[in-house]
DNA sequence: GTCTATATAATGATAGAC
DNA sequence: GTCTATCATTATATAGAC
């Protein structure tokens, strides 16, 4: 999860961190005590640290929020950027922050939200240096092509995780990275066919919807 | 959810409408008692006709499954077919089973992955069409462009949900028929753009593709 | 800071009367 | 078929010792 080791830790750092694996694996209906005990602590610590259990899920999200930030951060300064998920799911060490973020996107947490809005900032800022660098076509609504192109992206991973939670697919039923990978792999050549040639064959469809747009 | 009434159902009847209703809009975690209550039966007599939660749970998914089912066949006898998750959307008096589908969805459940696999079906067979009569191009992968397309629809109840849950937009937090509405006709038209023209000026990004899978 | 022990509330499921 | 009453389990959270 990151680049400390372990035992130098404190124990607030622990339990934050095997609450975000715990939560990742199982879900956020998993109990204070197994957290504890993945911390090595006492389920009373865990309360007398954070108040409650929704103190240290807050504290789970804002800390899962503060290294996709960093990440993002690295990922500007990086020559060779890709998108956010890619990234996070390339990285192995990030696998439990992945899993987090794709539970808090199934339950509709906050960080969900806030995290797709990043997404759809991404997409929006990438979109337009490729608009200005004449590689994307321009667009009437922008930011609903964004919403459109992050929409398939978070179908993905709900539909990996689907994959997974049913058993299907060659990657085991807990780990969302490797079910998302397999998916997106499988997917990536019939999506640049479409984001390079389009569905249609001609504009029919298209013109249909403006035409109907303007009436109404 | 139905066209009878209410109380001229049977209380087995009542329970489960009551049952998906409350699923739909609060989730899986919601208890037996709220369940009964909203039924007007007690908490035991839903033990006693289900044999336990999950028994209910399982009835249903199969309900769902069939009125979908049934649904899906009357759109094939339709002139005008749309896709199911728009049939769905539209009328209203399916709300909760459209909610229901949802909450199935974020949960992962084994509903939404034959629901989702029944929606790539579909596109399978609506692209194919396509393809022979000429408005829908080929594809190298049809089936995968069918998932993707489909991602693209799970997305945006994804995010629909979340826009919902966290109270933006202009709809409810607790009507997912309506935010997905919403969201569904803000993208219309960026989608559109997509499948008729693509997303890039050139093939550059796909024979980069290309030549990267025939490597490997 | 950290523990053990406990209070309190809610859950799914059972038993038996009617 | 339907109810009330209750059991057993589990959960979060608290209290107080060390």
């Amino acid at each position: 999860m990151n680049v400390r080791s372990g035992d130098d830790l404190t124990a607030r750092a622990r339990i934050r961190d095997a609450a975000v694996a715990r939560f990742g694996r199982d879900g956020f209906d998993v109990g204070v005590r197994a957290i504890a005990a993945d911390a090595g602590v006492s389920a009373g610590l865990v309360i007398h640290h954070f108040g409650s259990k929704d103190g240290l899920r807050a504290e789970c999200d804002t800390f899962v929020l503060e290294v996709v930030k960093n990440e993002k951060s690295d990922a500007m300064a990086d020559p060779t950027p890709g998108d956010v998920i890619g990234r996070l799911a390339k990285i192995d060490e990030y696998a439990s922050l992945f899993a987090y973020i794709v539970r808090s996107l199934m339950e509709g947490g906050a960080l969900a939200a806030k995290f797709v809005d990043g997404l759809i900032a991404d997409a929006d800022a990438y979109l337009a240096t490729g608009e200005a660098a004449g590689t994307v076509r321009p667009s009437e609504d922008p930011h609903g092509r964004s919403r459109t192109l992050v929409a398939t992206q978070v179908g993905l991973i709900v539909m990996a995780q689907l994959d997974g939670a049913t058993g299907r697919g060659t990657a085991p039923t807990d780990d969302p990275t490797t079910a998302m990978k397999e998916l997106y792999a499988a997917s990536m050549l019939a999506g640049l066919e479409i984001y390079t040639h389009g569905l249609f064959t001609d504009s029919g469809y298209l013109d249909a919807y403006r035409e109907f747009k303007e009436k109404s």
